[in-house]
DNA sequence: CTTATTTGCACAATCGATGGTGCAAAGACT
DNA sequence: AGTCTTTGCACCATCGATTGTGCAAATAAG
């Protein structure tokens, strides 16, 4: 360990040991240096001794003079969840194959605390933001454009800048009309056996909720409005609504659209106080997918977002000069009950090979 | 908007608004004035001019000066998984309450990537780093050491600093024991019925296997070695495993110990491809907890790992001066089936309640 | 009224890297 | 040999905040 004695190494330790200015090595050390005329000789060895003294650059400083970071930002609501994990997931291998570093926070889908957490983002001079699923994109949206950072919404959208978002109305329709299909001729789903439960007044639950009714209305005749119930995006409250119905009908309603993974799980607590007989005759669309709720013991039927596109959309957007506020759709995937799906993780290696026991 | 004009207002600004010196503003700004002696009314006008100027520090230049960012960082494996998000979740808000802006981060396993990630966040001179999962701890911690940066490991175990970690051993044993006494006496499982599958040659597959050996042992008089598995963390690999297994057999083993929910997603993509009547003599015992896992049509029992306790042990541990490089075990916990557990997201309140449709 | 103390703040160096500018030495050309 | 280019690099201001130090003015003490 030659001088790793204590701190790190700076530009200045460098220009001491080589005898170059540290604008020299800087200049080296940053890639510039051709631009600047360095000889290939100097650059040589300011860059061995850069590599035997572990050199590494403070990107504060750099940051600071180049107003610039290097730092990429996701603005979540939540991390535990597989929808916005995989976002993350997905998220992060863009940002490292581009040589920055992502960093991924979570909001809680609160609009203060988004736009305080945008403003923290900011103050460490990140260069980009992708606001994911915003309870208030366009709150967040002022505080970038007061800071001149450029920003893109996903899944949810705002007014003022792009939007890379699900087609929730088609997603909504398909997993409407697949629940529906799932019973037979001769036992066919009443307008009033269908529900759907979960979500809130944003964008992709009214996009959601708009398909369903469609459909109802085009397949089933009707369309009662008692059958929609956006409880939100807390598993408590769904799973709370679900106990009211049960209450009131002694039963589930036979089909049920449930808005997001999160209150899928409301509707297992619900479950795990109840016998499972009662639920030989439900058949379940879950606006969200995971491989585990796919292969329950009643049909699910789930809508998978194309995280992987979204992400790609996003980021191609982003890069254009002068993107227009314009909404992106990407289309969700249907996915049949009992089916596991491949992942963002697939698309690691999986390292160390297990040795022999 | 007063002059939201273009850029960020700086502490230079202020001071020319204010009249006072840049130094004052600082101080005022940054709660050391009373020890500077500014006069309340300074630092009420420089406070009501940062307000209305929409003033916030520029913590590159603010950890440039004091070499402290006021990011904590978390290296994860991968984030696409409910039980790394859910530390995730916990850990951002812990350190949320004091003040900090988390930075979450994976690394996906792989030694090199993990050394190089905490290089990256060193050269934003992050605070303290949570080492989570990590294949190579000890690596981490060289680099973390030749950077002078605190840290701690969390879930796998490292020689060189502190570790937080569930106890693995109990919980394979925990976990084994269920599946065995899941079985009815009348057909009891023998020895060579019950598999190991997934984990790799770390700590904690290790321990589990221990656990898992010695129940077996005890319970059923005998413990082969081929019933040991470690196919590693990729869920194809886990699924060619249980395909070579069902080629060889015709069937599954009876019991199986899963390790980690991202070998039963192996598990899920092996049975998506075989019909449903090949798994009703099936008990699932899986280490990690996932509420949609814990209501398959067999019997899945599980473990949940106490993050909350971890985290908090973690921080706790990490903020004492000199800890001592020891492991800190955790006790899991088994999950019966049909169990719907709360998680980190109940803790967040649902705010914006949801309107009539 | 003088000296000692306290109050209130300004000054300037500093953190580490960047990039514009300027200038000596080496080489090319007449 | 004298002038013109080119090469190779050093110098210095700058980014925005922090912090040790110094020093007038206001106040207190004698």
């Amino acid at each position: 360990m030659a001088n790793s004695s204590k701190k790190k190494a700076t530009i200045y330790d460098l220009s001491v040991l080589s005898g170059s200015s540290p604008s020299t090595v800087s200049a080296v050390l940053n890639g510039t240096w051709r631009k600047r005329r360095i000889k290939e000789s100097t650059a040589e060895l300011i860059r061995s001794l850069a590599e035997t003294h572990q050199y590494t650059a403070n990107r504060q400083a750099r940051g600071l003079r180049s107003s610039r970071s290097g730092l990429v930002g996701l603005l979540l609501p939540v991390h535990d969840n597989r929808y916005f994990s995989s976002l993350a997931q997905t998220f992060e291998a863009h940002v490292r194959s581009k040589g920055q570093c992502p960093i991924v926070v979570s909001a809680s889908r609160d609009p203060e605390e988004e736009r305080k957490t945008a403003e923290t983002l900011i103050s460490y001079s990140i260069d980009e933001l992708f606001i994911c699923g915003a309870t208030d994109p366009d709150g967040v949206h002022e505080v970038c454009e007061a800071a001149g950072l450029k920003h893109i919404n996903i899944d949810l959208p705002g007014t003022k800048v792009p939007s890379v978002i699900s087609d929730n109305y088609e997603g909504g329709r398909l997993l409407t009309e697949a629940i529906i299909r799932r019973f037979p001729a001769h036992r066919p789903l009443r307008p009033d056996d269908l529900y759907l439960f979960g979500g809130r007044n944003d964008h992709a639950s009214r996009e959601r909720i708009r398909g369903f009714r469609a459909v109802k209305k085009e397949l089933l005749g009707d369309d009662p409005d008692e059958c929609i119930q956006p409880t939100g995006y807390a598993a408590n409250n769904a799973r709370r609504a679900f106990e009211s119905f049960f209450a009131r009908h002694g039963r589930l309603p036979r089909g049920l659209f449930v808005n997001s993974s999160i209150n899928f799980e409301g509707l297992l607590r619900f479950m795990a106080e109840h016998p499972h007989d009662n639920f030989t005759d439900l058949v379940v669309g879950c606006y969200d997918y995971d491989p585990f709720a796919s292969f329950l013991p009643f049909p699910v039927i789930m809508i998978r977002q194309d995280v992987e596109r979204m992400i790609a959309k996003a980021f191609e957007v982003i890069e254009q000069p002068r993107p227009a506020a314009q909404i992106h759709l990407v289309q969700p995937q249907l996915v049949p009950p009992r089916t596991a799906l491949t992942g963002p993780l697939d698309a690691l290696k999986d390292i160390d090979l297990p040795r022999s026991h």
